[in-house]
DNA sequence: GCCAACGTTGGC
DNA sequence: GCCAACGTTGGC
């Protein structure tokens, strides 16, 4: 069991786009980088942690926890010429992009980024590493039962 | 909107 | 395989 930081923009997708969705979960489809990409192919699995984080937003920040509730398929918007994440070079027989699907377990208050800054037992984070552009990171879990009680008012 | 950082592409 | 040019991410 492993933990993990998912970012979405809000406006494409957000933590109450995902509170809408089915029980068993919304596929993470649009990842097109491949070490991301790679995370939920090779090492996520059902059960698995993640922060919901919200990005390129007015507040970027966690915005609640969820979980992997199915490990990881062809995303199926490579396959669709009307998706802008059409990808011509994937084939049904050669996918090229996979995703896991993902179940909300609770809205929290917003986690800001720049109050993560602020606390030195985050300060090793991988988001909060100078230039880190990838939208799926692993989270220590050490890290995550810090957060855990950040958000439930015991820090 | 700016721009730093990083990823990808393609000519050679 | 190198690396310049270009594209994208994402905080500010």
């Amino acid at each position: 069991m492993l933990y993990w930081l998912m970012k979405s923009e809000p406006d494409e997708f957000s933590i109450d786009d995902l509170a809408r969705a089915p029980k068993k979960g919304a596929p993470w489809f649009g990842v097109r980088n491949y070490q991301a990409r790679n995370f939920m192919r090779d090492s996520m699995q059902p059960g698995d942690g993640v922060l919901f984080y919200h990005s390129s937003c007015e507040v970027p920040g966690i915005a609640g926890i969820a979980e992997v509730s199915k490990p990881a398929y062809p995303d199926a918007t490579q396959f669709d010429r009307k998706s802008k994440y059409f990808d011509p070079k994937a084939s049904r027989d050669k996918p090229r992009w996979f995703n896991v699907d993902v179940r909300l377990v609770k809205k929290t208050r917003l986690l800001p980024l720049s109050e993560m800054r602020g606390y030195p037992r985050l300060a090793k984070m991988q988001l909060l590493q100078r230039g880190n552009r990838l939208s799926i990171t692993p989270v220590d879990p050490a890290e995550w039962e810090f957060i855990m009680d950040i958000l439930q008012g015991r820090m």
